[in-house]
DNA sequence: GTCGTTGCAAAGCGTTTGCAGCCTA
DNA sequence: TAGGCTGCAAACGCTTTGCAACGAC
């Protein structure tokens, strides 16, 4: 990642405008505003690149294909909406998690997913 | 799913055997040991017809394609080990989720996953 | 014998890669 | 102007589907 194209440039102002995970296709829908050629290869190939340099995060949830969002943002877990299937933040972590941890296995990490539905759709 | 055919016997008796979620390629490969000619569109047609039936539950954990565990076996979650790649379920929840869970939005249901290494791979 | 089920091969779908041309530095 | 980057199209891996043959009931 040496140069600052106007594909890169437009990918990662979607990332930082849209404020949660955004999936692949839904990146390129918002950066084709910026540069409309944009090519789905070039999301993927830049979508590497910023995870590679630390610039964004994978987002992984069961069953879905992998969203990314801006890093640094420190520990957090994600609120799934059924109804707009769009990605929220949630601060805080229910912890307690050894209690839940079988004897003998050695706990590392953990991911944790809400589902429901979003302040907007449970109007 | 009206029959009862030697594959589908097969794999249920794989999944019921293995006592912890497969991936339809390990099922095949498990299944295969009774039905040697058994197809991998076999397997996933069996999958989906279990799933309908509620014979089996998909245990999709972030980043993987689903794995499959018979079913009814209540409320509990999974420990990922890192090293070899299989899944086991642990019991207990950490609870307390409403704290978490922002203003307005709806909790209907969460998942959990745990990582790190079983109790085989610690040693 | 019927028709649900199977195995194969082809089709889908999301993601990755090869390659020639483009454009940033 | 060099070579990193892009867009296109082909390749890939996993899952689904079409179809003729099979076999459970």
């Amino acid at each position: 990642m040496q140069r600052d194209t106007r594909q890169r440039r437009a990918i990662r102002t979607a990332l930082k405008e849209a404020g949660h995970p955004l999936s692949p296709k839904e990146l390129l829908e918002l950066a084709r505003q910026d540069v409309t050629s944009l090519g789905i290869a070039t999301v993927y190939r830049n979508l590497r690149a910023l995870e590679e340099d630390g610039w964004i995060e994978a987002v992984e949830l069961p069953g879905d294909p992998p969203r990314y969002e801006v890093a640094g943002k420190g520990h957090h877990h994600h609120f799934h909406c059924r109804k707009c299937d769009r990605v929220y933040e949630v601060e805080g972590c229910p912890g307690n998690l050894s209690s839940v941890t079988p004897e003998g296995f050695e706990l590392e990490s953990h991911e944790f997913v809400l589902y429901g539905r979003c302040d907007a759709c449970a109007a």
